[in-house]
RNA sequence: GCGAGGGUGGCGGAACUGGCAGACGCGCUAGAUUUAGGAUCUAGUGGGUAAACCCCGUGGGGGUUCGAAUCCCCCCUCUCGCACCA
């Protein structure tokens, strides 16, 4: 539109042929890449293998220009690829299953499956413009039945090997969602869905063993070279693995063993008490050793009562108050025999450890508050040295390290010997030994929704837990109307659903209703690409070693927990069946940095998304693609200004305009490939800046992906070029050279008027399948250095001189410079620093 | 509280292993062209200053160095992750 208006001036005919036609060019060529296969993989190929993966999307209606950032970075890599001579796989699919889906059926009366082929739609159709490039004939949908067949026979794989089993567990219930929640989908207290708090419930789940699997895990990330020290912190933190002892406690009078976890056997001597987690099984026999009506009774019960109940974020807040209750037992520390009261506390955490810890006040600080509160004794046992701590009238635990006191045998030890020590000594006796523990818990992965896979399980009144035969997969989800909130799945009020024969033993059974968390669909889809339409196994194996690990994984931290450790874990357990070579899936990992505006994350809720439409409709995909990668480093957030888009535009107008007004001249002509010598100046500017930039642009992508300096660089060399009007056949060659270059080093950024100058150029089309250009290594050297001049560090004159000029020709010629004589004027040289091709230093007095 | 990453013009951001701070772009100012413009072109644009080749400037303070945005120490601040994990 404001093309046609500008241009009105210039005389119709070259207006025509010459203005920026972006809403013609940009469709023409996705026509062209679709129709040339561009993006579609090879299958036998001698090129080497480049598995290029983005995270796939959850379908949930139109993207923005937060989500386009995403898909052009991975774009850029594909594209960059595909020039380097790569036969490059890049898919593209659906993570389809999931809760909004059900939420619209629910409040829009949409069936599930309908609102999600829609979306589907819609955003395939914005991929598509934005020009993002996918082998879209293996295009994957969770939602499936072709695929969560598979995510089913995932299920009975582990199910097989005993890592998928059902407990009755103290689980994270999210009210609003009215469904049971992985460990790590609740975050401070919250549902990451919904941000509704988060209660505890004991309830009978599906988990799969990944604690199995911790250790591994956390070794195994080492084998990560190229992944974010960032996203493998945050793993490790969140498999929390923590080295002591298990020690075990006697309840007096009682037989019954306390097995506690602790970090600090060291501390063992200082152990004045003991607690228990509100939810510890043990303190049910002490309800029930006491009468009805007896006041303690009812005292203990009211507390537990209370502390279960409360919410995630009021327990675990910080400074939340500590309370308990004695329970009018005591327990015996193995070590000294000591009778030690033992307690119910609200913040011990029955999820960790053992649900029972030992409290040593004078040196743990949630313990000594405790004790402090309850009037509960404090006994010090490792000295600092140089010091004396004083148990009555010490403010805060001493965590540090010291020497052992009141520890027996062990006085004197420095407590870092002492752990050993103390637990060689417990291991003698059978009292204790030591363990390692895990902050990790078992994936809950039970869903009491519809929209999911349901999980392949039967229940018969003889043979119990059944698992569905492969043969009789996929376990269908039914179209249902009645997708009420009422209690429990929808799945479970559908009878013709429930109600099945038992696949072992044909008697009547009742199915599993829970589907399973979508995060298992997710955690196994880089496979099936390879084969998506296989309908006789998940994935083919041979074909899936040849293309994992995944060669570059891209997408945003916030999955750096739940998606990327649920996906290493899969792979392990496919790998320990022997269905993969490979241990781990996503060699490299990059992480995006997000869209910001107005200083909130873009998104709908947020209600600050801009979309794309209206900025293509106005400047056009390339230049929408060349703000986006130009706003920053693609792994920092950024700011989006709706005003600095036009500055992509006008950068890619103007180009546009020198190619186009000097198409016809340069058609004929060869690209200079001579020597640089024999160039006249300013020629052979325009022909060294050019091959100094393709070294940079190259260097700038294959390091660390830094596309803005990059298409700055291209900027600042187009500035000069654009000034440049050839006169005669050598400098046609030479512009001919530049603009070339220009094209394809744009081109894995702007590639629709990449593709267009390239052919206007007399090329023939298809920029893609040509090299990426290499630089003349003679010409990429300055003829003259610019050597600057320095009084006591301050830059105070310039010289210019031939790059072998000498270091003491130099230097004489910078004190025999009028500036710097100016300044020399009266005061004594010192000493002289010289850094070769770059600077001279006099430091004077 | 613990851990990680940031803080550079009016704004987004450049600055390779310490060596010209502010590339490139937005915006802004002046001029040209234009009846009009989210159009185009030219010049300028960190602050001080009439102006500069002068002085000051990379969150604050100290230090190392001929030379520090960059290295070291202390502090402030923002973002993210974890958070009573025994």
């Amino acid at each position: 539109m404001i093309l046609c208006l500008a241009a009105d001036r210039v005389p119709p005919n070259i207006m025509r042929k010459n203005a920026y036609n972006f809403s013609e060019l940009e469709p023409k060529w996705r026509k062209y890449w679709e129709e040339s296969g561009l993006f579609r993989v090879q299958a036998d190929s001698a090129k080497q293998k480049f598995y290029c993966l983005v995270m796939f999307p959850y379908p949930s209606g139109t993207l923005h220009v937060g989500h386009a950032r995403n898909y052009v970075i991975g774009d850029v890599v594909v594209r960059y690829k595909l020039m380097r001579g790569f036969n490059v796989f890049s898919p593209m699919g659906w993570d389809s299953f999931g809760l909004p889906a059900e939420n619209a059926a629910i409040k829009e009366k949409i069936p599930p499956a309908e609102y999600t082929s829609k979306n589907i739609a819609a955003m395939k159709e914005q991929l598509l413009v934005w020009g993002t490039g996918y082998d879209w004939t293996s295009e994957i949908t969770a939602s499936g039945p072709d695929y969560y067949k598979w995510t089913q026979w995932v299920f009975l794989k582990l199910y097989e090997k005993g890592l998928a089993y059902k407990k009755k567990a103290f689980v994270n219930w999210c009210p609003s969602c009215s469904t049971v929640l992985a460990n790590e989908q609740v975050l401070e207290g919250r549902c990451e869905r919904c941000d509704n708090a988060v209660t505890q419930k004991d309830l009978e789940q599906w988990f799969f063993k990944i604690t199995d699997y911790a250790q591994r895990l956390l070794d195994d990330l080492q084998q990560l070279e190229h992944w974010p020290e960032r996203v493998k912190l945050m793993q490790r933190n969140w498999i929390g693995r923590s080295e002591g002892a298990m020690v075990e406690f006697m309840i007096e009078g009682k037989d019954i063993p306390l097995p506690c976890f602790t970090t600090r056997p060291d501390t063992l001597f200082g152990a004045t008490f003991m607690a228990l987690a509100p939810e510890h099984p043990v303190i049910e026999t002490f309800i029930d050793a006491l009468a009805e009506g007896d006041p303690k009774r009812d005292e203990i019960l009211e507390f537990v009562e209370k502390a279960r109940n409360e919410s995630i974020i009021e327990r675990s807040a910080a400074g939340a108050p500590k309370e308990g209750i004695f329970t009018g037992h005591y327990v015996i520390n193995p070590v000294n025999n000591d009778r030690v009261q033992l307690w119910i506390a609200n913040y011990v955490l029955m999820e960790y450890g053992t649900g029972a810890v030992m409290s040593v006040p004078a040196h743990d600080q949630r313990d000594f508050e405790f004790a402090r509160q309850y009037g509960l004794p404090v006994r010090v046992v490792i000295q600092p040295e140089g010091e004396a701590i004083d148990p009555d009238t010490m403010k805060e635990a001493f965590t540090g390290d010291g020497v052992q006191v009141n520890s027996g045998q062990f006085d004197g030890l420095p407590n870092s010997e002492a752990k050993g020590e103390i637990t060689k000594y417990l291991k003698k006796d059978n009292r204790g030994e030591r363990s390692v523990n895990y902050k990790l818990r078992d994936w809950l992965i039970s869903r009491q929704r519809y929209w999911g896979a349901p999980i392949p399980i039967v229940y018969c009144e003889k043979c119990g837990t059944v698992p569905v035969p492969e043969d009789e997969l996929p376990v269908v989800l039914p179209d249902i109307k009645n997708f009420g909130s009422a209690k429990g799945s929808p799945l479970a009020r559908e009878e013709n659903f429930v109600n099945t024969k038992c696949p072992k033993c044909g008697g009547e059974a009742r199915r599993e209703t829970d589907t399973m968390d979508t995060f298992v669909d997710s955690s196994w889809y880089y496979l099936r690409y390879l084969s998506p339409r296989d309908d006789k196994r998940a994935f083919d194996s041979g074909v899936v070693n040849r293309w994992l690990p995944v060669d570059q994984y891209i997408g945003g931290v916030e999955h750096a927990i739940l998606h990327l450790l649920y996906s290493r874990f899969i792979t392990k357990v496919l790998h320990d069946l022997g269905f993969v070579d490979f241990q781990e899936p996503f060699q490299n990992l990059f992480t995006q940095g997000m869209i910001i505006k107005g200083g909130a994350k873009m998104s709908k809720s947020k209600g600050n998304v801009v979309s794309t439409e209206s900025i293509i409709e106005r400047y056009g995909v390339d230049s929408l693609r060349l703000y986006l990668l130009f706003i920053g480093p693609p792994e920092r957030d950024a700011e989006w200004t709706d005003r600095s888009v036009v500055g992509g535009f006008r950068f890619l107008k103007r180009l546009w305009q020198k190619v186009a007004s000097h198409a016809d001249e340069l058609k004929g002509v060869k690209r200079w490939e001579g020597d640089v010598g024999s160039l006249p100046d300013d020629s052979r500017g325009i022909y060294r800046a050019t091959n100094r930039v393709i070294k940079e642009v190259t260097k700038d992508i294959e390091g660390s992906w830094h596309f803005n300096t990059a298409i700055a660089a291209v900027m600042e060399l187009f500035n000069e070029v654009e000034k440049f009007e050839p006169g005669d056949a050598v400098s046609r060659q030479v512009l001919r050279h530049s603009l070339e270059s220009m094209a394809l080093l744009l081109s894995p950024f702007v590639p629709h008027i990449c593709e267009e100058m390239w052919e206007r150029l007399g090329n023939e089309p298809g920029i893609f399948e040509r090299e990426w250009p290499s630089y003349d290594h003679g010409a990429v050297e300055e003829e003259q250095l610019e050597i600057v001049l320095q009084i006591n560090g301050k830059v105070r004159s310039r010289l210019t001189v031939s790059p072998d000029t000498g270091e003491d020709e130099i230097k004489a010629m910078a004190l025999e410079d009028e500036k710097i004589k100016g300044f020399l004027n009266g005061k004594k040289v010192v000493k002289i620093i010289s850094v070769p091709r770059k600077l001279v230093n006099i430091v004077v007095k």
